[in-house]
DNA sequence: TTGTAGGCGTTATCAG
DNA sequence: CTGATAACGCCTACAA
C-alpha cells in the first residue's frame, strides 16, 4: 500500500500539497495538482480512511443506532440516509438494539469511543439516566420520529396522527373508537403511551364516550397488537373501530381479528400507523408516515449539526398523511 | 478526553502495561492491573477505537454489503451477524448497494480504504471484472447465499431447492409447473437463472414436458413477480403450478393473480423462497432458507478468515426446508 | 502557493 | 513481567 509519502516523492511536491489535493483544497496550483494526480493514479493510492480519522479526529462516520423490530421501516429510513448521504463520502456504523441495556450501552460508547461524528436513534431516545451524559459529551445526536427537546429531532406528532385517525373513524360513524397503543420510550414498560393525549383528545371533542377499557397499551410487535386485540375482544361491548400506533401491530391485529371470526372492516375497522410494501398488500388502512423523508432529513440535520454545533436543538415536525384503503367501513350499525 | 498516558501517570506504570491491561494481555502482575483498572475508573479513560486501529492496523469492523431490495431478508440476516458478533466487540459497517455501479464501487472500496477487516456480501457477487482485484488484495470476504468457489460462501443450494419444489407440486399431481426464476448475479440482466438448473432436472425426472415458456426470469421485486405472472397467464396452456425464487417476488405473483382473477391454490398453486413474518402472515408455501443462521455462520468464518488468511475458500451448504401453509393445492382436474 | 515538522493515541518491539 | 521508544499515515500549523 503506498503511502502519501510515496505519492509526494513521485510527484517530487511535498506531502502537505498530496493532503491538500487529496482534500480539495484550492491552495494548489494547477501544474502540481496535475503532477499529483498523476502520481496518486499511477501508484494507485488510497488514503488509509483510519489514519485520515486519526489524523483529523474526524471519523466521516455516522452512527444508526436502531431497534431491530422496526421490521422494514428500518430500510426506508435507511433509504432517506443514504439519499442524504450521497456522494459526500460518509461511512454508516450500524448498531442493533433489541433490550433496554443494549440501547444505554450504545449511547454510552457511540459518545465516548470515537468511531462516528455523531449518531441517528431510530425511533429511540436515550434513558432519562444518560440524558445528561450524552448531552455533557456534546457528541451530536439526532433522534428520529420521537421527540425531545433538549436534542434535534425529525419526525411526526404523534397525537395528531391520533386524532385524525380518531376523527376519520368517527367520521364513518363508529361511537366506540379502542386505541392500542405503544411507549413513547419502548424500552419503558411503564412509560405514557405515545398516541395517548391525541387519542383522548379526539375522543373528546368528537363526544364520544371516554372508556379506559378501550385504551391498551402493547408491545412494539405483532405479537403484542394480537394480544391487544384478544383483550379489547373479550370486552362486553368490544370497539368497532380500532387505532392502532404501529404497523407491526396493526398486521397482529388484523391476523387476531381473523382467527377471532372478525370480519375486517365489517366486524370492526382498523386504523394502522405508518406504511409498507405489506400494509399496501394487505389493504391496510393506516397513517402514512414519510419515514424516507424522515431519515433524509435528519441525515441533513445531523451533518449540519456536525458542522456547526453552535444552534440550539429543534424538533423539526413533518405531516402525516391518512391512506385509505380497504381495513375501515362504517359500523355495522 | 483522558488518553492512556494519562491513565499510566495516575497508575504509576508504563503506558505498555496500561496497552497490555486493555487488550487483556496475561503478561501483567495482578497489582499492577488492578492499578490500572482504577486509574482507568478514576479518569473514565475510553480507548480511542480510532487510534487503536492505527496502531494496530485492524479496525475491528466488518463490512456488510447489502442490496436494499432484500427487504427483510437482511434483517434476519444480521440477526445472525449479531448473534456471532455478540460481545466480541466488533462494529458492523453499513454499505447499501442498489445498482450494478454501486456494487462494484462497493467491493473496490471496501478492499482498498481499510475501514474494515472483511466483508460480507449479502446475495452479491463481485462483477467478473472486479473478482480478480478483490482476490488480490487478500480482502477476506464471504459470500453470503450465493457461490462463487474463488471466494467463501454460505448459502443454499438454489437448484435443489428448486428441485424439491417442483418434486412437490408434481408429488400433488401438477404436470404443468412454472418457474419464475431470478438471475444468478441480480445485477447482470442478462446472466443465467438462479434455479433453472435444478428446475430443469426436476421436470425430466418427474417425466414432464420441458416447456421453455415456463420458464420465466424476471426482477427481484415484487413487480417483477407480477410481471412474469402475467406473461404465464397469457400463455395457450398456463400454468397450474409456479416454483418462485425469492420471497418478493412471490409476493407479486399473489398478488396479479388475485387480480387476474385466479384462485389459489384453487386455480393456481405457489411456492415462494426464503421465509419472514410476511410470507407466514399471507400463509405462503415456501422453501424456509435459514437465513438467521446463514448470517451466523458467515460472521464466523469470516472472523475465522481474519484470524488466519490461510485455509483455501470452501463454500458451506444448508439445508432448505419446505413449509407447507396454504398457497399449494392439487391441481383442479 | 509550498514544504517541513510536530502531533494525534495506540500498538509493538526490544532491551532490561 | 516492565518501561522506553519507534512506528503507524495523515493533517495542520507555521515559516518560507
Amino acid at each position: 500500500m503506498p503511502t502519501i509519502e510515496d505519492v509526494a516523492r513521485e510527484a517530487r511536491v511535498g506531502v502537505g500539497t498530496v493532503s491538500r489535493v487529496i482534500n480539495g483544497s484550492p491552495l494548489v496550483s494547477e501544474a502540481r495538482r496535475k503532477r499529483v494526480l498523476a502520481a496518486i493514479e499511477l501508484l494507485g493510492y488510497r488514503p488509509s480512511q483510519v489514519a485520515r480519522a486519526f489524523g483529523s479526529r474526524r471519523t466521516r462516520a455516522l452512527e444508526v443506532i436502531v431497534p431491530l423490530f422496526l421490521g422494514p421501516i428500518f430500510l426506508h429510513v435507511l433509504q432517506g440516509i443514504q439519499d442524504a448521504l450521497a456522494e459526500n463520502g460518509h461511512t454508516l456504523l450500524l448498531r442493533t438494539v433489541d433490550t433496554r441495556e443494549e440501547r444505554d450501552r450504545a449511547f454510552k460508547e457511540c459518545c465516548s469511543r470515537g468511531r462516528a461524528d455523531g449518531a441517528l436513534a431510530l425511533w429511540l431516545v436515550p434513558s432519562p439516566t444518560l440524558v445528561d451524559r450524552v448531552l455533557a459529551e456534546r457528541f451530536p445526536v439526532v433522534l428520529l420520529n420521537v421527540a425531545d427537546p433538549r436534542f434535534w429531532s425529525v419526525g411526526v406528532d404523534h397525537d395528531v396522527s391520533a386524532q385524525h385517525a380518531v376523527e376519520y373513524c368517527a367520521g364513518l360513524g363508529h361511537r366506540r373508537i379502542a386505541l392500542i397503543d405503544r411507549r413513547e420510550d419502548v424500552f419503558d414498560p411503564d412509560g405514557a403511551g405515545m398516541c395517548e393525549r391525541g387519542y383522548r383528545e379526539a375522543v373528546h371533542s368528537a363526544g364520544l364516550e371516554d372508556r379506559a377499557e378501550y385504551e391498551q397499551k402493547a408491545e412494539f410487535s405483532k405479537a403484542g397488537g394480537a394480544a391487544a386485540l384478544e383483550r379489547l375482544a373479550e370486552l362486553p361491548e368490544p370497539p368497532t373501530a380500532i387505532v392502532v400506533a404501529s404497523e407491526a401491530q396493526a398486521i397482529g391485529v388484523l391476523q387476531a381479528a381473523r382467527e377471532h371470526g372478525w370480519r375486517i372492516p365489517g366486524d370492526v375497522s382498523v386504523v394502522g400507523y405508518s406504511d409498507s410494501a405489506y400494509a399496501e398488500y394487505l389493504g391496510l388502512t393506516t397513517i402514512g408516515v414519510p419515514v424516507r423523508e424522515i431519515g433524509r432529513e435528519a441525515t441533513r440535520v445531523l451533518l449540519g449539526a456536525i458542522a456547526d454545533p453552535a444552534p440550539a436543538p429543534r424538533a423539526i415536525m413533518r405531516q402525516t398523511n391518512l391512506l385509505v384503503r380497504r381495513t375501515c367501513g362504517p359500523p355495522r350499525n
